[in-house]
DNA sequence: CGGTACATTGAGAAATTTCAAAGTTGGTGG
DNA sequence: CCACCAACTTTGAAATTTCTCAATGTACCG
């Protein structure tokens, strides 16, 4: 279920030449050119400047359990994946869904255990960058520092933003408002072809984010059909009328 | 309604002899031994190593409204403040509250606008310090960048619990949770006197703190009192029976 | 070809909102 | 000191949203 992506055993030979290093993953993302590792490491085509500690997991399995000790800072390579508070009653809340090269969240840059576990929703690939290396490049290098104070302010934005939806916004709307939001997401990618976008989330998963139960979530989502609205699954979100979902979506 | 206090016009007099500025009101806040001021530019007992401009404003206004510009990194000396969004249909959510001492968002540290207003819950004086400043600070000083990465850490979570509050949780434990989080906070202050504390929030700031209508927030208080547990209003509360309170508040 | 997880549907129950009216409180000016 | 005003709180009744329980249908995996 988890494997450690075995790293090159002789990252540099006996005669001291670094080879080309294909298999390193950050050697070959291309989230590199616009995600925070980029950033931190330098962008993609120079070598990576420090070596995560890479694993994968299969769908559904947690990547991190809350209360567990943290091995460094976490970013999701490739796969969907959530960052979750699970209750002892059995509810959960999903705080957020991360997509490829996503950091797990800005403010987990010290030693210590998270409130939150993460689950992945697709197979994930997933890697560890040291907490203190980090903190280390963010310190040292002033616009990365800004680069990062930008990064937690939108992260808190994005809080911000999920309390008023579950604070004060009906059924349908927040489940508009979770669909537009990965819409965006996957169309800043290129991933939004012929209306369609990729969208692994369960019913169930979708329930847990909202704050509605799944049988709820079901009727939503089946009223977004009928209405020829957009229609949500299979792994997919096919939109039909993109103008009153986003109407749906924003802010009254 | 709103005024600025006059700084003294010759901090440094002809002379070059600084004077004892004991009007500054950041000389004489005793938060400065526990909060973020004291870690940012000295504990109380050294005079302050940078001057806010500070200003006061009466209960119920606005201190900023999001999208304005922001004059720096807020905090609020005095008074009990909120963090929220106003929606266009009249709504609101209350996103945090904040007691004396509180830095308005550690996320807040550049140039720009913010997505979210501050209001005063009563006579409020606050301060603001300047951005580039206080940046620097956090930067050059090692212990003071990870008192701070901490304290982003604490607003997070923060954000997440509050999260699970809104998604998961009936109205009885919204509103019990939020009292015994102000409980929490008041005590650790010493400001607990009689199992009585300082509750400043109207029904209807409970109200758009908890996601609730006014109404049933008022009936819920109604049946904490009638059951004996807790007793809110005219600013206060009084704790019966704190255990059942904490009870109700806890995660289940 | 089963089995398991996921999705759908129906009916009734519970929590919360809405609307409307009446009571209270605290502050202000006469 | 009193009267009044405005804002806040309380109460009732009905409507709405969302949940719960339970059964059935569907898709994918080995």
């Amino acid at each position: 279920m988890l494997r450690e992506i075995e790293p090159l055993s002789d990252l540099v030979n006996a005669r001291g030449i670094v080879p080309a290093l294909p298999d390193l993953p950050c050697n070959t993302c291309h989230f590199r050119s616009s995600n925070f590792c980029g950033a931190l490491f330098g962008r993609s085509g120079q070598p990576m400047a420090i070596r995560g500690k890479h694993r994968e997991i299969a769908a559904r399995q947690n990547i991190y359990r809350a209360g567990e000790g943290n091995e460094g800072v976490l970013v999701i390579c490739d796969g969907w994946a959530v960052r979750f508070v699970q209750l002892p009653n059995g509810k959960r809340q999903i705080l957020s869904v991360m997509l490829p090269g996503d950091l797990v969240s800005a403010t987990s840059m010290l030693e210590g255990q998270l409130g939150f576990s993460v689950q992945a929703v697709t197979d994930v690939r997933y890697c560890y960058f040291p907490f203190a290396e980090v903190r280390a490049r963010i310190r040292n290098n002033p616009p990365l520092f800004d680069a990062w104070l930008r990064l937690t302010a939108a992260e808190q934005r994005d809080a911000d933003k999920r309390l008023v939806d579950l604070g004060q916004r009906t059924a349908q709307e927040r489940i508009a408002a979770l669909i537009v939001h990965v819409m965006q997401r996957c169309e800043q990618r290129g991933e939004l072809v012929d209306d369609e976008f990729p969208f692994p989330l369960s019913q169930q998963q979708i329930a847990d984010f909202t704050g509605l139960t799944p049988v709820h979530t079901c009727r939503v989502l089946s009223a977004l059909r009928k209405n020829a609205v957009c229609d949500v699954g299979h792994g997919f979100v096919k939109i039909m009328e993109r103008r009153e979902l986003q109407r749906m979506g924003a802010l009254k």
